[in-house]
DNA sequence: ATTGGTCATAGACACGATCTATAGCTCCTG
DNA sequence: CAGGAGCTATAGATCGTGTCTATGACCAAT
């Protein structure tokens, strides 16, 4: 469709055009004299016009010359421009990095990881756009974000899932509930209590359901939350027993405003998976970050 | 300076993202697919980058890509610009004709093939500088106009005269002077009479001068004007005898309101030439209004 | 399973970009 | 005025590389 078959041509002209001396440019290219001669000579050929005045002290635009220069020299700015880019690119100095999640992961995971690899490539820009892991599936498929960080399971042949950290849930409750405290308690007899779940649609919440149900119990939450740290606050407010990632309430339970409670019965770890698409490079941010997170 | 060694690999990617489709883009390109995929493949490796994730039914742009893209696009639609205004100036389309010359020249020789010219060719702009003769020489030396229009003789070495009209200068009067008609007048009755010229420093002007110095005659104006128009008017009107270009009055002539006085000499010819700048191509346009000139 | 589309790879070839060497020109200098 | 130092243009040889053909691998749809 273009009507000169050679783009490099350009790049000759903008040199000669830019030093006004057929030598300089090729001093410019790493060339040769006589080839940036004969590179001019072939454009003005393919264009049918002449492009510059020789003299025995360089050359000059001719007045179809300088009209050309003029759109040749921002074509060749934003080559340069865009080469910039491409090195910042290359070198982590520019570019974005989204992560799909839920807050909580983000909260009580992530953070750390973000905050160092923030100060690590200030330039990247961070977007964390929080949903539901059906929805953080959707954005990684239409491509709207990197990887996505999720509750295992995940069986999808098209996602490359890499399991990253093990949780153990667990139930916990404040300082009404002490007298629960230094006991081994009966699911039968938890489920007196109220009881502050997830809120439906979660991965959490469908576990300890489908738990509760297999061992014949059908758990019924008095309170449902749509946050884990509204999880940890209800619990210790003393609206009822919350359950929540121990590894979320470290500092609860370390200074005593929150206490697990022991059940006879082995509560199933859940797994954290790191979500790409399997058939798509990744970005060097996201492999940089992926990374950083071993 | 640059990083890429050839531009030509954007050409190549332009279409490429543009089409989302490596064998469509080897189309358009007149090239075959493993040649744009090698291409491809050499741009990523000299960025450091995948710019395309490749899937089987073509290719999209990853994050690094649809950046690079939108500096390249922008690139690219430039270079296709100055390539359709390259083919408009070649074919006259478009740019401009700079002309340096007299007022006079303009409106009584010229005008009738810059009419010509400005219908055959109504995308070029008509730039009408004018000027006294050296004034042009300098615009045209300083590159500002494409060629002048001047009183012969012209002796410069840089410059490329071509003598295209001839004209006999007389002088003329209008009905207030009838009794100069039908007589042969000799330069002292001549002197006896107002005469109306050229301002002192044109051409014409110091040619009638030395041509009376020559006889030993100095000749002195009663008026002078700065204007052809003038001169024909001041005539006319019956102010003096105007001393101008029979060819620049022929219509008045014509109608009878002015005559030509015959005098008892022989009064030179003077020529009209093109000057152009010897070392220095002319432009499409100039080139083409110099052919319907002659 | 077959077909038709995609892109990737390998290896051969030929064209053309680039080089060296040289010439012509203009301007400046001793 | 001769000679030197710039500049660009030209000629011809050479080497590199861009392009091709042929083929493979993969995927999706029939």
């Amino acid at each position: 469709m273009s009507m000169t078959n050679n783009y490099e041509l350009y790049k000759v002209f903008y040199w000669a055009a830019k030093s006004g001396s057929l030598s300089q440019a090729a001093k410019s290219l790493y060339l040769t004299q006589p080839s940036v001669s004969h590179a001019i000579k072939q454009l003005e050929e393919s264009l049918g016009l002449t492009l510059f005045y020789r003299t025995s002290k360089g050359v000059t635009l001719t007045q179809e010359g300088t009209v050309l220069y003029s759109y040749i020299e921002q074509s060749q700015m934003l080559i340069s421009l865009a080469e910039e880019k491409m090195s910042a690119l290359k070198n982590l100095d520019s570019g974005e990095l989204r992560i799909g999640g839920s807050d909580s992961l983000f909260k009580h995971y992530l953070l750390p990881y973000l905050e160092l690899f923030h100060r690590t490539y200030p330039g990247i820009r961070l977007h964390l756009n929080h949903g539901t892991t059906p929805e953080i599936i959707t954005f990684l498929k239409e491509g709207r974000i990197d990887m996505g960080v999720v509750r295992m399971p995940i069986v999808d042949p098209q996602l490359a899932v890499k399991e990253s950290l093990q949780l153990q849930d667990c139930f916990v409750a404040g300082a009404a509930f002490s007298g629960l405290k230094d006991r081994v308690i009966t699911l039968e007899e938890l489920l007196e209590h109220p009881i502050i779940l997830f809120s439906r649609n979660s991965r959490a919440r469908m576990a300890i359901t489908e738990l509760f149900r297999g061992y014949g119990y059908k758990i019924k939450p008095g309170i449902e939350v749509g946050s884990v740290d509204l999880l940890i606050e209800f619990a210790r407010k003393g609206l009822g027993l919350s359950y929540v990632a121990k590894e979320f309430i470290a500092k609860e339970l370390e200074d005593g405003s929150l206490f697990e409670i022991r059940l006879d019965v082995q509560l199933p770890p859940s797994h954290v998976g790191i979500m790409t698409l399997r058939s798509v490079p990744l970005s060097g941010s996201a492999s940089k970050f992926l990374e950083l997170i071993q």
